[in-house]
DNA sequence: ACAATTCTACCGACCGTCCGGTTAGTTAAT
DNA sequence: ATTAACTAACCGGACGGTCGGTAGAATTGT
């Protein structure tokens, strides 16, 4: 009666989910390098040959939470921003969507950023791979603003890496318990970043 | 004839300055966790054993390294931003000098965000308070800028976070040698930057 | 003037520790 | 009896760091 399927991304178990997302955590709090196997057991409380029993190497637990972060940025930003047509709705629909998922303390999208260069090239190149989609996705929704006469005359490339910057970012100093609601900080985010984007002559 | 003194930020001597330029740029290129004494040892032609004539540690390393990088902003940034009175031409001075210093190569400044952990916790405190003088000195600027009545509705901590992660995510995509020269970057992300945050009603 | 001494800038070899990963075996449930 | 889910003990290797020593330049004593 307790999940009897689970066909998640690759039909992990629920043991596996565990360490994969404690794994994130620990990997966002302390750094790849600096996070020692043991420590991951330790947090799953299993020793380190127990952690090898589910996991085939580091590198490669990396690699899975790094997949598992792309598929949550495919899945929850891209897909949903896509289906707005209009640029301007289909833009604030990416901070918006991107911004919940820090916010809400994903830390595998969060690490994704910070620790590629523990992955072996081959890997690597799969997930820059699946990144640059990403930013093309954006940048193309910049360009279809400028083909409206509603983007200001910024160069388009240097404008998507300013909105990342923003977002990878904000979950190095973002804490849920401060005085700004996630909601709140994501609506102030997405003022600041369409302000700098957005030719408002008309107004909308 | 040939440097006769030297008085630099602690009287160094060259070979000094030369081990933390280039410890700084390995660190940059490679992380401090994943970079060794032998790497640095072997990139400024010495053993290990003869780099530890010069240092105390690698944490001493990196500590040296991060105060260098904060008097480079304090001097390069901070002050020179200073002298404006007008809080929006003080506002483009800040990031036209910080971007500046990242587009011209200061790898040591880049480190600064990214390495922090590297630290031990007593260092890693100065060097974060340090910072956080920075940061307030920005949002002061914006402060300024709301009471001038210029500034759009938008929170000043969130505005400066923001701000800071586009100028902190520049070194990580901007490369010499690409279609766009530093000047032209520092540009567009001082259009972008600006644009997100001043009220333009009156144009100034 | 020159020998004795001291100092600067380094090196080869080594040490204890910790890491990622493995192996051989145990336990508990089917 | 078999298998899934572990563990205690271990391994080779890399790491940060140290140690004893030394070539050569600089300084000092006479």
């Amino acid at each position: 009666m307790k999940s009897p399927k689970k066909p998640s991304i690759a039909a992990e178990s629920d043991r596996t989910i565990d360490i994969y997302t404690k794994a994130a955590e620990i990997f966002h709090e302390q750094g790849f390098d600096a996070t020692s196997m043991s420590n991951i057991a330790a947090a799953v409380d299993l020793t380190k040959a127990g952690l090898y029993y589910y996991i085939e190497s580091k590198e490669d637990l990396l690699f899975a939470i790094m997949n598992y972060a792309m598929e949550r940025l495919e899945t929850m930003v891209i897909e949903p921003s896509r289906q707005f047509d209009d640029p301007r709705k289909r833009l604030e629909s990416i901070i918006a969507c991107h911004g919940r998922l820090l916010t809400e303390g994903n830390t595998a999208v969060a690490i994704l950023t910070d620790e590629i260069e523990g992955l072996k090239p081959k890997h690597r190149q799969q997930i820059l791979d699946r990144k640059r989609v990403y930013m093309e996705f954006v940048r193309d929704t910049l360009e279809a603003l400028r083909a409206a006469g509603r983007l200001r005359d910024v160069d388009s490339t240097v404008a998507t890496f300013s909105l990342f910057g923003t977002l990878l970012w904000l979950p190095r100093w973002y804490h849920a318990d401060g005085k700004l609601t996630g909601d709140q900080v994501i609506e102030e985010i997405t003022k600041i970043a369409t302000g700098g984007l957005i030719n408002d002559v008309d107004g909308n």
